[in-house]
DNA sequence: AGGGCTCTTTGATCCAGGTCAATGCCGTAC
DNA sequence: GTACGGCATTGACCTGGATCAAAGAGCCCT
């Protein structure tokens, strides 16, 4: 099954520079002090990932957690037959490792280009045992994604497909910070969105021309959209 | 919409007994010392409800956490219109608590006669603060219910009906604790398993009868059922 | 032990979304 | 510009599970 892929580009070594980080107040670092700052860089690289490229496959030892710097990585499981469930799309300022232990329970792929900062896990965990405050801001993350992906489990077992489309789009824009009537970018592929939504390609882009022809949604180009009719879409989607 | 339920019995003020408890060793005070568990107990509460009732609802202030002590607890989401999903079954030991901030993210109800300890969670959170083991119980906690979640996403997102049903009794089987061939109570009606699985009533009763008559499981009354053939049922849910 | 109520099972039909199959269009490379 | 390749859209048809509608158990209560 698991050929090792061409698991992304690794950028030196113990350089990561903090000090012009992109999301030095967002991610985890952000409740770090300068000196614990410079005990996790101690553990850390960066990472570059190509758009399609693997940082790691379901069910391999998890060597590395990581905090997502620029970009935006997929996280999916797959069934035997190549059916797939995307669980989450994380962006710049996210930490991935929180679900898992000593193996990943998913596989992770950049959708865009992307930099990580990746820990070792093992020296992290020992940190972790040290700060605190650093544990305390993971079981909050933890807290928020756990929210999440209750919410998701309503999208996936009990909305419509057009329900779930509208969840999507606000949901994605709220996350990318893009208000309403704004262009909104979406970095994946229907494909990407049809396996996070629990839908098919087709039914996805049939889904936003539905949206479109009502006046909820403008697609510019075909990886863009513009949300329209917020307060209409937000009534459709449930929310 | 919430006419503030019959929000099950209060059974005395302090007096929680934890020497006797069930769960001393299983639920977060497994991590605590005598002497931190008594703080505990002076924010807690034992709270009793019987099969049906409400212990919160989505949105309400959160002015709890709770762990389950005996019988089970289900978590659940509604639409406006009604549909439901339920997000997750909670047996002795589990705690509830992990996905909420400041309001609950979701009901709660007592699918059977159900004991609980209700921890006032303002304190609550306080005490997180001063230990940090009891943090990171919660924290690991946390990771194993959001790996949990990614997999019930795959189950809704991407699982035909046969497949769910049969990741369902597995994984149910599992949780109680329960050996392959040993009768497996099913405390929860058709109607929650369907609320949980994303499918109907009528469909898992269905489900259930093609099981049987493949010889994969055999039904005791409405509410056991026994795995006769664990593999063949793993090889079916994707195990 | 019988009566009744609720939950479950089974049956018949329907439909949202999946599948299969072209066609169209954007974005890139030359 | 324009040609090409991959993604997205659209169309026609199919199907798994939903919906609607009876029966058939368990199980409690008297």
């Amino acid at each position: 099954m698991s050929e090792r892929p061409d698991v992304a580009t690794f950028c030196g070594g113990a350089q990561v520079r903090c000090d012009l980080c992109m999301v030095r107040d967002t991610a985890i670092c952000s409740v770090l002090s300068a000196s614990e700052l410079a005990r996790l860089t101690r553990i850390a690289r960066s990472v570059h990932a190509t758009p399609g490229h693997t940082l790691f496959h379901e069910g391999d030892p998890a060597e590395d957690v990581f905090t997502v710097v620029e970009g935006v990585v997929q996280l999916y499981k797959l069934l035997e037959d190549g059916r797939r469930q995307i669980v989450g799309f994380l962006v710049a300022g996210d930490f991935i490792g929180l679900a898992f232990g000593n193996h990943y329970v998913y596989s992770a792929e950049a959708v865009t280009a992307t930099r990580l900062c990746a820990f070792r896990r093992a020296p992290f965990i020992v940190l972790l045992g040290e700060y605190p405050h650093l544990e305390q801001n993971l079981l909050a993350r933890a807290s928020t994604e756990l929210a999440a992906s209750h919410e998701h489990m309503l999208v996936l077992g009990r909305k419509s497909a057009k329900e779930r489309v509208a969840t999507f789009l606000l949901r994605f824009a709220e996350r990318r910070g893009v208000p309403p009537g704004e262009r909104l970018d979406l970095p994946m592929g229907r494909l990407e969105i049809a396996d996070y939504l629990g839908l098919t390609i087709e039914t996805v882009s049939r889904t936003f021309t539905v949206l479109r022809r009502e006046g909820l949604i403008r697609l510019e180009g075909r990886s863009s959209v513009r949300i329209l009719d917020p307060s209409r879409l937000a009534a459709i989607a449930g929310l």
